[in-house]
DNA sequence: TGGTCACCGTTCGTCCCGTACTATACGACT
DNA sequence: AGTCGTATAGTACGGGACGAACGGTGACCA
């Protein structure tokens, strides 16, 4: 049922796992859960959240159904094609090697103080360990590990 | 001098640093530079290496001259304009948050079996590590840290 | 003189992505 | 009721990023 054969990728199959997870999703239900955890492994820009679907459901991989009230937005859901192709690519267990993108490194590689871009640097990891620490007390909490 | 101002990216700093340390490049000599070291904290493909020294020589960031022998190839290398640029944004020591990019967390999101995955992403981490050891073990050999 | 291998370089089309901007709902305040 | 502020929600657009695929070049050897 594909009207248009595209390529998918990361940042496809980024959607398709939420949808797949949360079942229906707006565009902005999208952008928030991507905010939230994914951008953790998987960097995604807002506007994705509103290109993206709309490729994906030109491409059959998606259903889309209008709200009645409100700001009519449009629903998103996986259909049957979104979920085999999910599911084929998932089940590849051949991933890509994980990459690092670090501007503070790469300032001072370019010849900046690294003192202060340590000390930022730094902050961040903490801030940003106690974030998934949080993340994982929830997940004992919840489900019992 | 510029005849053309264009934005500079991430990307664009990465090869004004490469230049910045090594003086004059061919695209081919950046492209190695950049799979080597730099790949590890800022990845960048190699058509970059081809497509973006043209741009900032364009704009007047890089001068090129060519070979007289064999390929005639483009030899690049900075310009006071590309050093002054490179500087400027080096020392704003305001750095973007770094990112990781992790398929295989992503798979496992997706609902794939982790185990493989797991025992994959592992591998890899641990030979990065030996390679990363390398250098420092080359930078304290070289230096005298 | 041609084979082949490693090295070197480019083209192309699509997707990505940041910036800037717009619009809508809703409550609070007057 | 109006209007203001704020959070929520959505869009347009242009140029850079990126991967796939291919094309050339030169050294060396049979």
């Amino acid at each position: 049922m594909k009207s248009k054969s595209i390529k998918l990728s990361g940042n496809s199959y980024a959607l398709l796992a939420l949808l797949q997870e949360f079942g229906e999703m707006t565009s902005y239900d999208i952008k928030r859960a991507l905010e939230s955890s994914i951008e953790n492994f998987w960097p995604v820009p807002h506007t994705t959240a509103y290109e993206e679907p709309a490729r994906l459901a030109a491409a059959g991989y998606l259903s889309a159904r209008q709200e009645t009230g409100g700001r009519r937005r449009r629903v998103y859901a996986l259909t049957d094609a979104g979920r085999e192709a999910l599911h084929d690519w998932a089940t590849d267990s051949v991933a890509a090697p994980p990459q690092v993108r670090d501007e503070s490194i790469l300032k001072i590689f370019a010849g900046a103080e690294p003192g202060p871009l340590y000390a930022q640097g730094i902050a961040w990891h903490r801030a940003k360990l106690e974030e998934l620490q949080g993340y994982l007390q929830l997940a004992s909490a919840g489900e019992g590990f």
